[in-house]
DNA sequence: ATATTATATAAGCAAACGTTTATATAATTG
DNA sequence: CAATTATATAAACGTTTGCTTATATAATAT
């Protein structure tokens, strides 16, 4: 579990158009010009969506003749969800990515120069 | 589920020092002043991050004296993971949130005025 | 009470985002 | 080939985000 990767990710899917795609396309494929008629937006908006989609890994593209479809890529974001969750609820020491933060954690245990500790157990 | 929370939800989890607060209050709850040394950040910029949480439904606060701790709301958080895999992997027509398009989907099926569809599988 | 400490909120501002219009590229059709 | 269709990319622009500095509020300490 990368936190940049998960920030990609949460980030795609926080912006409820590019949510409502992923939701289509949870279902089936769609090509752009459909997914165009069935938001109603315009193509340029559901092109970029879609790139940030495919950036984060959510989405894949097959082309066939002059259409681009584009399909869920549910393994991978089923599998993400798990290992999210699995990271979050992992101990401390074993997350990846937040090293100056476990540090900085460690310093406070050593040395509380806040005094608001003593008011909660120490864990 | 309902599209508009978990956009909010995967907004607040879309920034690099929200996802890390959040990995570290799954282990712990931390008061402002702690969060505001461990990431080495002023203390507003974690006020303002913890507010999103907060809206978001993903931590909650507890007012001790002066100092406010806040916790992360774990299996609040968790049952949403679920529940977002859920819906994303139920039938289109069980999901809310896109009568409209949905609808436009129908539309599309009976009257394919885009021609592209030939080219795949019908569903 | 006054001073200090912890937190929240507001205002200001640069950077990122999401849309639109315009243009480029690639495939298809006539 | 030229014209059309589907998609992507770029430029422009208003909106949102995330930070800062400044200020407000609340609790504690002197």
């Amino acid at each position: 579990m990368e936190i940049k990767e998960a920030e990609k990710i949460f980030k795609a899917l926080g912006q409820s158009l590019r949510l409502k795609i992923v939701a289509l396309l949870a279902e089936q494929e769609f090509c752009v010009c459909e997914l165009e008629e069935i938001f109603n937006v315009s193509q340029p908006a559901i092109s970029q969506h879609l790139r940030v989609l495919k950036e984060a890994g959510l989405v894949e593209e097959e082309k066939i003749g002059q259409w681009v479809f584009y399909s869920l890529r549910r393994e991978f974001l089923e599998r993400f969800l798990q290992d999210f969750s699995s990271y979050l609820f992992s101990p401390l020491q074993d997350k990846k990515g937040l090293e100056q933060e476990k540090l900085q954690v460690e310093k406070l245990k050593q040395n509380p120069k806040v005094n608001c500790r003593p008011v909660r157990r120490q864990k």
